[in-house]
DNA sequence: TTGTACGCGTTATCAC
DNA sequence: GTGATAACGCGTACAA
C-alpha cells in the first residue's frame, strides 16, 4: 500500500529541492529539460497528484458548491442537482450536499458546517420551517462573510443574492388556461398551504386565469392542503380530495399544484366514476416519474429542474470567478448589491392524456 | 461585509499571540482566566470558527466521505443518499456527491477528482459500463492508496472492500413463492441483461424459486429488456411487453426486476383487457413513488434503501476511525484484508392492490 | 538553472 | 501563563 505521494518525496527522492519539482511539474522553463523530464517521469510512475486541501488553503478557495436542499428523495430536488453537478463538473467544481429535511435548525448547522472554508459558495432552496418562521438571519449572515449564495424554486425577496425560480404564476394561467380551452366550466383548484411561496403564486395564477376568462372564482373550489399533516399518510390525502369532490359535484376540472396530488385526485375522481379526460381533466404542476407513468398519463406542468440548476450553477460561478478579479477594491460597498439578478425559468405544458 | 476572521486576526486585535489564542479558545487551563475570558468573548462577538480546510491539512482527514453513483434521478439511488447523510451528518461528516451517470470514464475522472485530499472515504455503486468493461482498477489503485470504499447494491466480490448488497436473490425467491401461492401457474419474468449483477440475481432467484415449486422454467416466459436501448424511450418498452404478453398468452404472474417494468406491464395488460390481480398478478423489485402510486397499487419488494445508506456510513466511518488507532504500525500487510465485512440487507415484500 | 523563504490557518510541542 | 516554532502540502517571489 503506497500512501499518495508529495512534492516533498518526490525532492528528498530525486535530490532536488521542492519548488524545482513544483516548477517541473508544472512546465515551467525555468527548470533545464533534463531535470523536468526525470521528473516528470518520476512523479508519473508514482502517480503524483497535487493534494487539493492544500490547494484550498494556499488559494482561499475550495473549488467546491455547496448545495443545501430540503429533501432529496423528491424527482424535482434530484433533477436540480443533477443540472448543478453537471455544469460544477464541467466548470472544475465539485459539489458537496446538505440536506435540510425541511427543518430550520438543520438547515442553520449544515450551513455553519459547510460555511467554515468547506467551500466556495451555497446553492440552496429554503425549508417550508424557514419560510413558515420568517427568520432569514442565516442566510444574511453567510453573504455577510463573503459567501455568495444562489437560491433557487423557494426563495424570498428581502434576501440579497442571486435567484433562479421557476414561473410559477404565468405556468399556472397557462395550465388553467388550457382547461378553459378544451371546455371545463368549473375548474378546481388543489395547492398547499400559503406559506410555501410556490403555493401561493401558483394558487394566484390560477385566480387570475379565472378572472381573465370572466369566470369568478368560487372559494369552495379551492382545497388547501396542509402538507405538514399529510405527508405520507396517503390515505388522509384520498379522504380529503374525495370529501371535496362530493361536496362540489359539478367540478369538470382540477389544476393540482405538485403531481402527488393532481394523481390522488385522478385516482378519487375514478373511484367516483368519472372518466378522465371526458368527465374531468387534470392538469398538475412539476413533471415528475408519476405523471409519465401514471393512468392516464397526467398532462404537466415541467419545471425543467435540470436547466434550474445548470443556471443555478452558472450563477453561482460566475460570481465567484468574477470576484476573483476585482476581490481587493471596492470603493462603494453597495455597488455589488445592484448586480443580483433573477432568472425566470419558462415552464412548459406537457401534454398527455388526462387533458382533452 | 466583514471576512471570517482568523485566530491571527483576533490574537493581532488583542496583542497576545496566535497559540495563545488558540489555547484559550479550546480551553486549556494554561492560560489565565482573565485572558480566557477575554479572547473567548472576543471569538464570539467576531463569530470566529475554526477553517476546515485548515483542519483537514493538519490533520489529515477531511470528515468528508465521497459518494459516487450512476443516477440521482432515481428512487433508490436518493434514498441512500439520504440514508448516508443521516449518519454522515450524526457522526460529524459532510457528503460530497459524483455523478458517474452510468459511464466508465465519468466514474474514473469522479474518483480522481475526490481521491486527491477532498475525502477520507468513499461509498459508491458501480457504473453499468464499466460492470459491463469488467475494468476494476481505478477501484484498486484507490484502495491501494489507503483510501477506504464501502460498495452497496452493485458490486463485485474480487475487490476487496466492505459491502452492503440487498439479498436479490432471496427477495426474488419471496416474490415468486407469493404468486405462486396466491395461484399463479405461468409466472413470466421482466428483468435486465445478465452482466447487471442484481439482474443477474434476480433472475437466479426467479428460477429457483420455481423448480422449488417444481415448476419448469420456461425460457419464453423470460423477457431480457436491453435498458441501454430503452431507457427513456417509454413506448418502445411498452410496445416490447405487449409483444411478448401476447406470444404468451398463458401468463397470469409477472415478476419484473424494477418497478417501471412492473408498472408498464400493468399498463400493457389492462390495455389487453387483463383485469388484475384477478387475471394476472403483477409483483416489482425496488420501491418507490411509482409503486405506491399506482393504480392498482404495486406488491414490490422493498431494498430499503435508506436503510443501505446508514448502513454504508457506518461501515465507512467504523473503518475511518479505526484507522486512526492502528495507522502507524501493519505487521502483517494482509491482515487488514481478513476484515472486509459484506452486511445484506433483508428485503422484505409490501403487499397492496397488484397481487390477490 | 536551481534553491530559499514565505504564507495559507491550525494545533502541538517546547522554551521562556 | 505566554509565546515562538514546526508541521500539514503547495506555489511562487525572490535570491543565488
Amino acid at each position: 500500500m503506497k500512501r499518495k505521494i508529495t512534492l516533498k518525496q518526490i525532492a528528498r527522492e530525486l535530490d532536488v529541492s521542492i519548488s524545482t519539482v513544483s516548477k517541473a511539474l508544472s512546465g515551467s522553463k525555468e527548470i533545464s529539460e533534463d531535470t523536468t523530464q526525470k521528473i516528470q517521469a518520476f512523479a508519473k510512475l508514482y502517480n503524483y497528484r497535487p493534494n487539493n486541501i492544500a490547494l484550498s488553503l494556499k488559494n482561499r478557495k475550495t473549488k467546491t458548491i455547496g448545495i443545501l436542499i430540503p429533501e432529496i428523495v423528491h424527482h424535482f430536488f434530484s433533477t436540480v442537482i443533477r443540472g448543478i453537478e453537471l455544469v460544477a463538473n464541467k466548470r472544475g467544481y465539485n459539489v458537496i450536499v446538505g440536506l435540510s429535511n425541511e427543518s430550520f435548525t438543520k438547515e442553520i448547522i449544515n450551513m455553519e458546517m459547510l460555511a467554515n472554508g468547506s467551500i466556495d459558495g451555497f446553492i440552496l432552496s429554503i425549508s417550508k420551517e424557514t419560510l413558515l418562521k420568517q427568520d432569514y438571519h442565516h442566510f444574511n449572515a453567510t453573504i455577510n462573510q463573503g459567501m455568495p449564495i444562489v437560491m433557487f424554486d423557494r426563495v424570498v425577496n428581502e434576501i440579497k443574492c442571486d435567484k433562479v425560480i421557476v414561473d410559477d404564476y404565468k405556468g399556472s394561467i397557462k395550465a388553467v388556461n388550457m382547461l378553459i380551452e378544451k371546455g371545463s366550466k368549473n375548474i378546481a383548484l388543489i395547492t398547499t398551504m400559503d406559506y410555501v411561496s410556490v403555493g401561493k403564486l401558483r394558487t394566484q395564477g390560477y385566480l387570475e386565469a379565472l378572472e381573465a376568462s370572466k369566470i369568478v372564482p368560487d372559494s369552495n373550489l379551492i382545497l388547501k392542503i396542509d402538507d405538514s399533516l399529510v405527508d405520507e399518510d396517503l390515505e388522509d390525502l384520498e379522504n380529503e380530495i374525495e370529501q371535496f369532490f362530493k361536496s362540489n359535484n359539478k367540478i369538470d376540472g382540477v389544476f393540482a399544484v405538485n403531481e402527488l396530488y393532481a394523481v390522488t385526485a385522478m385516482k378519487v375522481a375514478r373511484k367516483l366514476g368519472l372518466s378522465i379526460p371526458d368527465d374531468i381533466q387534470v392538469i398538475g404542476f412539476t413533471d415528475g416519474v408519476l405523471s409519465k407513468h401514471a393512468t392516464p398519463s397526467l398532462t404537466t406542468v415541467s419545471q425543467h429542474g435540470q436547466k434550474i440548476g445548470e443556471q443555478s450553477a452558472d450563477l453561482l460561478i460566475d460570481r465567484l470567478e468574477l470576484e476573483e478579479d476585482e476581490s481587493l477594491d471596492y470603493t462603494d460597498e453597495n455597488e455589488r448589491n445592484e448586480n443580483f439578478k433573477t432568472i425566470i425559468i419558462e415552464t412548459e405544458i406537457i401534454e398527455r392524456e388526462s387533458t382533452k
